[in-house]
DNA sequence: AGTCACGTCGTTTTT
DNA sequence: CGACGTGACT
């Protein structure tokens, strides 16, 4: 018994594969990542390749981590010796190596986002292009898809020539590039490029990685952009023994999960693949080992809808399992509520630890309703992206502290930190030092360094000159091996006195800083023992800089994980709840609105078709009649990806309707009963001209209203769904209310109200309270009451029926 | 120089 | 709604 012998036989196919080009076609769940590192396994034990000439890439640390266990699991001696590590950090540690070739210093600063963003607006400053008119994001994508599809600013300009708005993205790719350069800084999407211009100049570095990665392997291969093509294309080409030339390249992917083309992702790499290599062997895997059938059967029925795709069809051998549920509530509130508390339920009740669920959903934003209602069930839960640890303000300026020190190069972060603490050096102080800088061709901090010789400092000088030795001692402090990270940072906590300012302050935010802050030396002290080469303060910020916020997740804390859905991809849970199925979320209205939506849509679709298949044995859908958005109310209907699941895989339930009124605040209002939304049998249940669909009908209505008022009128027509802000609508009537073919809003009585504030009211559920605040909110008033021992509750007029009490 | 109030605007998704 | 930038004011 051998451990192939426990592999279906395209499995086994893939994993005996030894040499030449290699696609495998994996669907979702149909156990990739144990063929890679089977095969991993296979080429070490059975065709006695060195384990150091195997390298595989992930897109995440996770995923990197996640296949150095498993592989170091099967594999027995010399595991650690094979490269698992991500793109990114692949080509970091080859330019640290080789990069002075190109002209930059080899312990360069990695710009993340927020760094690119403040380096473009000094550059559009600099060329004097007006941001109002050119947002800086269209430059920022501009670069980077430049970038990923490998095009030089030089390259970039030819292509301009008599394009007047290219030629002005070509001005500023080129003195962003250049600034970069200055900086000795590269940004993401540089680690690749720069990579991939080293290979193409530098043969000798080329041959090196050549030789030495003889067999490569590419994990999510459909998420690979161009230049990452070209990357391992120029890697996979080693000489065998008989001196011929062999491209041992094993990609694996799903081009039914490429959800990353906004971010360059090209799926030709995918699709062409045969092209590029006609020897290619394919291997599809259509076995999934996850879910149940009737999950399986309603992601294939989603899927099948995209007609760019290679044809296949996943199947299972698993039981048909729970039907896939969809309920539709009234409010985003209402959602949560269900959700949370159907997770406690089963938690309660057939004592289903917390970790086997996940809430996903189309957008960060989304996550914050289900976490005041987590709050408010005390369930454990995590939130994955977000706010992401390392761009807090405090995390940011103390390492902007750190890469003063390892890069003085890197001007942005000197400027960061410069007056922060406050130091009285103002902005026409930085103004003259920077017009130095440029004028006498140095670095940011080096014009620092010689401030006694810029003319008009006056008594800045003197706060530069402190600064500038502060970061020297330490500098100097450095070089001693008794010196650790952590001895650094804490002398930049003491010295700067930014601990200090903190510990004084004593607004709540504050103790969250500190508490950041010594989370911060935590991470620098496990750094620190755990690196497995020398610590260094590149090595840490490098680590930093290429952590995303999924690589913290630990599956086996009891906690509920809630995250988007392209966070999801690659993960599996038993118990999934994919909400905000709304036209207009999921899909979003950019993709609905998109020049090419029939293109834009179906990768959302794919993403449905990820988030569906993340589920092992159930799948919860839901949607929200009613949504808070952006301080907006908005009204949409259930997503056209529902309608795409045939009707006998799916259950509808009806938003459970526990009594009439509010448990709290407007949240649990009362929710209308949908079950007559779903008599009809057929697909087409939520098409607007279903006249059962009230909300769609509800929406056409609100059009007729409010259209001409209405904020981004064009195209309207063509939108599924309404958004309208009380202000800008403001133009119908309240007796819209009467028209409405439900009864929620028929209170809806603006203008109308029968109370005020300081009158006593009756709630059904809460009794008498006294109502102490009355805004305008979305389409009717928001209430405050106060009940006395019961609380102070916030509603909305027209779900709480109140009624008012003469005294 | 630093603070505060007001106005604007909105990345769907992230290595 | 809330984050962020701008500009006026202290």
């Amino acid at each position: 018994m051998s451990i192939y012998d426990s592999l279906n036989p395209e499995q086994r196919r893939a994993v005996e594969h030894d040499r030449g080009p290699m696609l495998i076609l994996a669907g979702a769940g149909s156990g990739k990542t144990r063929v890679l590192t089977h095969r991993i396994a296979y080429l070490i034990e059975e065709r006695n390749v060195n384990p150091y000439q195997i390298m595989a890439l992930t897109f995440t640390n996770k995923a990197a981590k996640e296949m150095r266990e498993r592989v170091d699991k099967i594999v027995g001696y010399g595991a650690e010796n094979i490269w698992v590590s991500t793109f990114h950090s692949t080509c970091v540690r080859i330019l640290r190596r080789f990069i002075e070739t190109l002209g930059y210093d080899r312990n360069f600063t990695i710009y993340d986002t927020d760094d690119q963003k403040t380096l473009i607006r000094e550059v559009l400053k600099f060329l004097q292009i007006d941001t109002k008119q050119t947002k800086e994001r269209v430059f920022l994508s501009a670069i980077s898809s430049a970038k990923d599809e490998g095009i030089s600013p030089e390259e970039f300009e030819l292509s301009a020539l008599g394009d007047y708005n290219k030629m002005k993205i070509s001005n500023v790719y080129k003195e962003y590039q250049r600034r970069l350069k200055t900086n000795n800084a590269l940004d993401f999407d540089d680690l690749i490029m720069k990579t991939v211009e080293l290979f193409q100049s530098n043969t000798e570095a080329l041959n090196y990685y050549r030789n030495r990665f003889r067999y490569i392997m590419v994990d999510e291969y459909q998420d690979t952009n161009t230049i990452q093509f070209k990357l391992i294309r120029l890697l996979a080409h080693s000489l065998n023994e008989y001196n011929e030339v062999e491209h041992n390249l094993c990609v694996v992917g799903d081009d039914d999960q490429s959800i990353y083309k906004f971010r360059g992702a090209n799926i030709r790499n995918i699709l062409d693949f045969e092209k590029e290599f006609p020897d290619a062997v394919v291997i599809k895997l259509e076995q999934n080992y996850r879910s149940t059938k009737n999950i399986l059967n309603a992601a294939n029925e989603v899927i099948h809808n995209n007609l760019g795709r290679k044809d296949k069809s996943l199947w299972t051998d698993n039981e048909d399992g729970e039907q896939v549920s969809f309920c539709q509530y009234d409010t985003d509130f209402a959602e949560a509520t269900q959700v949370v508390d159907s997770i406690k339920t089963l938690n309660d009740q057939d004592g289903i630890s917390f970790n086997n669920f996940a809430i996903l959903y189309r957008t960060n934003a989304q996550s914050r309703v289900f976490e005041e209602k987590m709050i408010q069930r005390s369930v454990p839960y995590k939130i994955i992206g977000s706010i992401n640890f390392y761009q807090r303000k405090e995390i940011k300026d103390l390492l902007a502290y750190l890469k003063t020190i390892d890069n003085g190069l890197d001007g942005i972060a000197v400027k960061r930190i410069i007056n922060v603490p406050k130091r009285g050096i103002g902005l026409t102080t930085l103004d003259r030092v920077e017009e130095f800088s440029v004028k006498n061709n140095m670095s940011f901090y080096d014009a620092l360094r010689h401030a006694e010789n810029i003319p008009g400092l006056g008594r800045s000088t003197s706060k530069i000159t402190s600064f500038v030795s502060f970061i020297e001692t330490i500098k100097s402090k450095l070089s001693s091996d008794t010196f650790t990270l952590k001895d650094l940072m804490e002398e930049i906590l003491e010295g700067t006195g930014y601990l200090k300012e903190l510990e004084e302050a004593d607004d709540e935010s504050a103790e969250d800083r500190i508490g950041n802050i010594n989370e911060l030396i935590n991470k620098i002290v496990t750094y620190e023992v755990e690196a497995t080469e020398p610590p260094t303060l590149s090595g840490f910020l490098e680590e930093v800089a290429l952590v995303a916020d999924i690589d913290s997740l630990e599956e086996d804390s009891n906690h509920v994980v809630l995250m988007t859905l392209h966070s999801a991809k690659g993960l599996e849970f038993p118990y999934v709840y994919l909400c905000g199925m709304e036209d207009g979320i999921f899909p979003s209205y950019m993709s609905i609105n998109a020049e090419n939506p029939e293109l834009e849509i179906e990768e959302e679709r794919r993403l449905c078709y990820v988030g569906i298949t993340r589920a092992m044995k159930q799948i919860h859908l839901s949607a929200a009649r009613q949504r808070m958005m952006r301080g907006e109310t908005q009204f949409n209907r259930p997503s056209r990806f529902i309608n795409e699941i045939p009707r006998y895989l799916l259950t509808i339930q009806s938003a459970q309707n526990k009594g009439y009124l509010a448990k709290d605040s407007y949240g649990e209002s009362p929710i209308r009963n949908a079950s007559p939304n779903f008599s009809t049998q057929s697909r087409g249940m939520f098409d607007s001209d279903n006249p059962f669909d009230k909300s769609s009908s509800y929406n056409d209505t609100m059009f007729d209203k409010a259209t001409p008022s209405m904020r981004g009128t064009t195209g309207i027509n063509s939108m599924p769904s309404f958004s309208g802000q009380a202000k800008t609508a403001r133009g119908f009537q309240p007796s819209v209310g009467g028209t409405l073919p439900t009864k929620n809003f028929g209170n809806s009585n603006l203008g109308t109200l029968a109370y005020g504030v300081g009158d006593t009211v009756k709630h059904i559920k809460f009794g008498q309270g006294v109502v102490t605040n009355l805004t305008k909110g979305g389409r009717d008033y928001e209430v405050t009451v106060d009940f006395g021992e019961q609380g102070i509750k916030k509603m909305l007029s027209s779900f709480a029926k109140l009624e008012k009490i003469e005294d």
